[in-house]
Formats: C-alpha cells, structure tokens, sequence
DNA sequence: TACTCATATTGCACATAATGCAACACTAAA
DNA sequence: TTTAGTGTTGCATTATGTGCAATATGAGTA
C-alpha cells in the first residue's frame, strides 16, 4: 500500500486507543506507535497527547485528518477509476488442490475471467497440504486450501465453503459393519489439515493404534481404498466430484471430526497487486451471491 | 517520504526516458524500473508502455498522473500548512566544530529559534573531521562541517561561506622569512578537508619532507603554532574569530591551497524530519539574504 | 549480415526500514 | 501497596528498497 501509514493514524484518531486501532490494523502495538512517532517527526507536530491513559487528538492532528481521510479516499478512487476503466492488467498465479480444481475453481476462474478477461491466470496443481507454503515463498499469488486450524501469521483467508471430513471405504456387495471397517488400515495423507483433525480423533479414541498408510493428495487416498487397502478420511466433497465415486462409499464411524473449511489463502502484500485484489473480491462476491 | 513513488512515476512521465528520469531522482535506474512495476502491480495497469527504444505513457498513466499531481500537491500543502499553522514541534540535534560555534552557528540558531521556538535544539561540538562520520552515524541530524572534496554518498550539503586555508606561524618580532617558516614542523589536524588539501600539496610540492605534528581540531593547531611549535594550516575564518588571532599571524607561502567551504551536512532521511527541513530551508534563506 | 550503441530489465547481494515480542514505565483504581 | 491497563522502548528478525553488473532487445551502421 501507499496509504499505509495514513491508514494507521486514521485508525488512531478513530478509536483513540492504540491498542484497539492496532488490532484493527492487524499489526503490533508496538509497530503502530512508531508509526505515529514517524508521522509526528515527519510533520513537525504531536498528533496525538498520550497521556498513558488516554489519548487526546491536537488540533494539528485534527488538520491532518482531514487530509489524510481526502487522501485516503482519493486513493481509492483513482485504484478504482482505474480499474473501471478498462481492463485490468496483470499476471495471477493460483496453486490448488486437484479436489478444488474439480471443486470451486471452474466457477471461480470463469466468474474472474468474464470480468478481468485481461489478467493471465495460471494455474499449478499439487498437494493441498503443500499449499500455504507455496503462498508463503511468494511462488504462488493465490491458493485454494483448507482453513487451518490456528491462523498461520502472515496468510489472510477468504472461507469458500464448509464440508464434512467422512471416512470411506470400498464399496463391497455386502456391507461390512462398522466395526469391521475399523479393523482395516487407516489411509492418509502425510500431513495437512485433515490429518491433524484425524490424528486428534484417534487420540480422543484412546490407545487404538491402527495401521496407518500415508499417501499424499486425496485422489490418491481413493485410490488406495478402491483397491481395498483400507479405510480412508476425505472431505465429502472431494468424494462427490472424484471419478472414484462409484467405487467407494461413505462409513458411518460416528466419529465426530470437525467440519473442514476450503477457501482462499493469499498474502496481504500478494493482495496489493490489483489482480489478485480483484481475484479475491471477485471470489467473495460470488459467495455472497451463492454462486460457488 | 510518503509520495516517494509518486514523485518516481511524475519524473518518468515527464521525460518519457527511464534513464533521464533516473537521474533527475537520484536513484539506479533499476530502483526506478522496479518502482513502476510495483505501481503498475498495485494498480492492475500498465503506466508506460516501453519499447527499448522509446516510452510512451499510456492512457491509464495519463489518469494516474493527474491523479499523482494533486496527490503530491496536497501532500505538501499539508505539510507547510502545518508548519506555517503553529509551532513546529520536535528536537534537533546539531553538531559542530568549535570553529563553526564561532562563526555561523549564533547566526543561525538564533534565526531558527525565533522562527520556531519550540524546536529544542542540542548542539554537540567536537572536531569538524569528525562531523560527516556522527551524521551518517544518525547519532546527529544535522552538522557544520567542510565541503569534502568528493561527495560523500548519502550526505546532503549546502554551503554557507567560503575560506581560504592560510599558513599560520607565532607572530614574532622580526618577521622570519617565508622559507626559514616553512623549515619549522606542520602542524596538521589527523584527517579532514584541510588534511587532505595540504597533503595534496606536500605533494605538488615534490619529497620536501616535513616534520608533520598531528593534533585534533584547528584550535589545537593555533595553540601549538602560538607556543612557537611549527607552522600549522587553518581555515582564515577561524584565525579571525580565535582567541589565538593576536598570537598568531599569517605566513604567505604563495601555496596555492584550494579554499575551504563551510556549510550544513545532513543525510535525505533526516531533511524529512521537519524541524531539521526547517532548520535547512531558514540556513538556506540567510545564505540569501546575506544574514550569514 | 555482423557489429555497436542505446536502453530497459533482471539476478544477486547488501543496506535500510518496518515489525513483533518481551520488558519496561507510568498512572489510576482497589 | 498491589493490580490492571496502556503506551513506549530494546532487541532480534524480517521485509523492502537499492545499486552494480550482467542480460536482453532492437535500431542504426559499416
């Protein structure tokens, strides 16, 4: 951004606290402080009296509110002049599972493409879990991944849609009971969040040690359990989409693994660049709107 | 700055050439190139189309420059708005040679304070070889101190006055002869602006090699050729306002010693900080009006 | 065609600035 | 006196900007 710190002190002069403004901000307390210090030594002026208990606005801060909030806005409205304008330019790059890529993406992309037809997207594919590291390295603009559990520092997530972590199994004549089922090894996959979510089953569960195999990409899990290797844990989803489908089937266990949310993952710098803004923004409104 | 990169993309549109524009700015033309990619990133738009042999601005840049012109107008507006509005709050750190605390400095500090009595301001002195190094430091925001013959990178100067570096011997009763003057030891400060011009001319001058005394600090030096020590080498301006100036007189050696220029080093980032812009633009309007 | 010149861009290493965490300082209230 | 709330600072880490040298590309020229 380029309004970063005019940002900063507007969000200081609304709540008059540093730290509430600094959460709004997301960033440390620490950080925001020195920010005004900067801002202050730049303008030759105390913008704000602190006073350890409260936080008082001068009247050379008044002043430069105004400006900043004109600033502000000016800004925004030539970055959306623009973008109106014409056609947005720009490269935007999006790694995703191959369960998404059977999943939201197609929607996604052609809702993005209809209104940025400009922007050249591409597209890697890979392990879902293998995602957000991607993000993170800068490789990737964008991914389509699961919601972690705890926030990962740095990644900003866009929720695209909820769906139930169900174990599956091959689909046989007769239907095995449940507990047979459990007899059979475990397939997952080495790491991400459905594994986390299993693992934390299984030690609900007590001291059942399975048999487990690990494998990477949900695709491959169904293809271990079609062939009858065992009992594998798989966002609903993927199973609607999969061309195995047919294969397997759902097993009530009864276990109770926590649902799994699929969304967005970019970074806030990543989210600077127009394209990707536009991505997102396109993408959030296709929810609002029920069309992913 | 806060408009750095607006200022960048009005110089490209102006020259139209990277190159030029680079050098109008200060900066590689790397920095600049990537600068305009950021802009173009951020904004989903190409500014300038380039076609290694020409720039052309695009229609998208010629929204955006109107945009950046008033953007960087009302940035300034506010600033001086500001400044001119009350008092200028801050510190300000300067650092000096006894010689300049002599000379230019009451002139300025008094003109500054009057304009802007709530800056405090703190006066450090030391020797004058020494005041490039402490700004750089950042451990001062402002100094008095030589023109060095090459620029320096990252330091800002502007010059205040002009002296010519004089021989000086112990005034005696009968006027020795330059030559036999010029058998006596230097004595010399260790390093600096006047170092560096006698040894330029010692060695002009061919292998007549002296006895050099070093000390630190042109009063050092008139102490020592007061107590009949040698020959030393000073700015004229401090013989006149030394203590020492009744001891000591000026030898003419018919060396021919490039002058010596006075002025203000400070670094960019500190001419941010408003009371040290402030203390440079009121130095700069005395140079003008001769008040200096 | 081959060569050179002019120009923008990229790779890489380095310097500078921004940030978060933890410790601190200060004040009001209990 | 203690405790809770809040802003600030020290320090280590990380992100960002920059310059230099090498590269790419195209225009003019022999």
């Amino acid at each position: 951004m380029m309004d970063h710190e005019l940002k900063l002190f507007l969000s200081v002069a609304e709540h008059l606290h540093f730290g509430k403004a600094s959460q709004a901000c997301h960033l440390s307390a620490s950080a925001l402080t020195r920010s005004i210090q900067r801002l202050e030594g730049e303008l030759g002026h105390k913008l704000f009296i602190r006073d350890n208990r409260t936080v008082q606005i001068t009247e050379a801060g008044l002043l430069f509110k105004k400006y900043a909030l004109k600033a502000v806005q000016e800004w925004q409205a030539v970055r959306e002049g623009l973008e109106d304008r014409d056609l947005i330019y720009g490269e935007l790059s999006i790694y995703s599972s191959l369960t998404a890529v059977y999943s939201v993406l197609p929607e996604l992309i052609s809702l993005f493409s209809r209104d940025f037809p400009e922007v050249k997207v591409g597209l890697r594919t890979g392990a879902e879990e293998e995602a957000i590291e991607k993000v993170l390295e800068g490789e990737i603009d964008i991914a389509v991944a699961a919601l972690p559990d705890k926030k990962v520092k740095g990644i900003e997530f866009l929720p695209l849609l909820v769906t139930d972590l169900v174990f599956v199994g091959a689909k046989s004549p007769t239907l095995p009971s449940p507990a047979s089922s459990l007899e059979m090894p475990l397939v997952l996959p080495e790491k991400g969040v459905s594994r986390v979510r299993v693992d934390k089953w299984i030690k609900q569960q007590g001291e059942v040690t399975k048999q487990i195999m690990e494998v990477s990409g949900n695709e491959a899990i169904l293809a271990m359990v079609s062939l009858g290797c065992g009992v594998g844990v798989i966002p609903e989803l993927v199973l609607e989409k999969s061309p195995f489908s047919n294969e397997v089937e759902i097993i009530d266990t009864g276990a109770d693994l926590e649902p799994y949310t699929v969304g967005l993952c970019s970074t806030k710098k990543n989210l600077e660049k127009a394209s990707v803004g536009a991505f997102w923004e396109t993408a959030k409104q296709g929810v609002l709107k029920g069309a992913v």
